[in-house]
DNA sequence: CGGGTTTGACCGGCGC
DNA sequence: GCGCCGGTCAAACCCG
């Protein structure tokens, strides 16, 4: 698969050396520290290019040229500064399916990561490889993942029937995909036409995340639907950027059918603003979670990303599967889930792609973050951590509360 | 009251 | 052309 990865222009997060430096680092200090409760944390401190949730640090080097020649155009995006915040963010590898501002190339161009940069190092990184060959059913997801993907890519037949649809469509939706999103999405009953965007042609980031790591996300994501996927065990949800109306980035998050402790996150669209300094609005946000985990069946629900991404907006908090999330499923959850970072993160843990992170905007945030982050290590050995697993880290229950205002802890922590 | 989640239904892309 | 399936909508409901 790890070709096919390539092939299917698969970004590997990895591929910034830094950040495959430190997560490297990190993940060999997780590992080392198994059962400790600082290990997540030291992961956590790693973060910095590996933002699966900001764009791609194009202004990085890296070996890949292809991969910057894609991302260039972001270049001229604001790029949120990183992230301190995820604390998972050591740990991904993933696909870029797109770009998302980007004006033409109808097809997306490839684009081509190289294999990973470090095979050996890190498990972690290696994780979207290897894992297939080891998870069926993972296999299967990432097949679908990847026939969506080559389409993407793709060839010559694609591209003339994307042409020819482009064509007939709008113009506009083919120079400048976001805006095509952005057409008014609506009246679905309506009449007005309504163009989606081809499905295969939407660019898209997927990203495979720990259960730590989906907290990591610092935008603000509103769930707007939720499916049953077939082949696949748990429903995906949909969530949309609440942060901006208007904006056009939408995530998808599917609990991977082999381990539980992976989420796998695909990011379509762009941030039309950046980064929210703190999050909008909480307000019902996490409540739900606890009785709609209740209501629904565990499963429904998955983990949680919705929780967990749509109040943690912290990227510290993050860990924590979002109040919500935990909520969600406080079982797996939140105790899994950490540990899950940690543990995995010798094989499956992250493997989230990283784009690299787009240097975040907001200065404010990432400072916050930081210092957040040392203040909750230091709350994290005076507790004592949550070696376990059960219970999410205390950072985790911190951030929230004080991310979101109100999560309850109970809830998701 | 505002904003979030849930959930059934609808629409359209895509494969056969 | 048909049907499946994924993505999105929007009403209903929840919570602080």
């Amino acid at each position: 698969m790890s070709e096919d990865w390539d092939l299917f222009a698969v970004v590997r997060s990895c591929s910034s050396a830094t950040a495959t430096a430190t997560s490297t680092t990190a993940a060999a200090k997780a590992e080392s520290n198994k059962g400790e409760p600082l290990a997540c944390l030291a992961s956590l401190t790693v973060k910095e290019e590996a933002d699966p949730f900001s764009f791609p640090n194009l202004a990085q080097p890296s070996n890949n040229g292809f991969l910057q020649d894609s991302y260039r155009p972001f270049l001229s995006n604001p790029s949120p500064t990183t992230t301190a915040n995820n604390p998972s963010s050591a740990n991904f590898v993933g696909e870029f399916g797109g770009r998302h501002n980007q004006p033409p190339p109808p097809t997306s161009t490839a684009i081509r990561i190289s294999p990973p940069l470090t095979p050996t190092s890190d498990p972690v990184f290696v994780f979207g490889q290897t894992r297939n060959q080891q998870k069926p059913q993972y296999e299967q997801q990432q097949k679908q993942l990847i026939q969506r993907q080559q389409i993407v890519q793709q060839p010559e037949v694609q591209q003339k029937q994307l042409i020819r649809r482009q064509q007939t469509v709008q113009p506009s939706e083919v120079q400048t995909p976001a805006a095509a999103t952005a057409l008014p999405l609506r009246p679905m009953h309506s009449q007005a036409p309504k163009f989606r965007k081809r499905k295969n042609h939407q660019k898209r980031t997927v990203c495979h995340v720990t259960v730590d790591n989906l907290s990591a996300d610092p935008w603000a994501w509103r769930k707007y639907g939720q499916k049953p996927i077939k082949g696949s065990s748990h429903p995906r949800n949909y969530y949309r950027c609440s942060s901006l109306k208007g904006c056009l980035a939408r995530k998808q998050v599917e609990q991977s059918n082999s381990d539980p402790n992976i989420f796998i996150i695909t990011y379509t669209g762009e941030h039309t603003h950046p980064k929210p300094t703190h999050r909008n609005s909480l307000a019902g946000s996490t409540r739900n979670k606890l009785s709609t985990a209740q209501k629904s069946s565990s499963e429904k629900t998955p983990p949680s990303e919705t929780a967990v991404d749509a109040s943690c907006f912290s990227p510290l908090s993050a860990p924590s599967v979002s109040p919500t999330t935990s909520l969600s499923t406080p079982q797996e959850g939140a105790g899994a889930v950490q540990d899950a970072g940690v543990e995995n993160g010798t094989g499956e843990g992250n493997d989230m792609e990283m784009v690299n992170g787009e240097s975040d905007d907001d200065d404010l945030l990432i400072s916050n973050i930081q210092m957040d982050e040392d203040l909750l290590k230091g709350l994290n050995e005076i507790t004592g951590g949550s070696g376990e697993g059960s219970s999410p880290p205390f950072e985790s229950r911190f951030s929230w509360a004080s991310a979101s205002s109100g999560t309850t802890a109970g809830d998701g922590c």
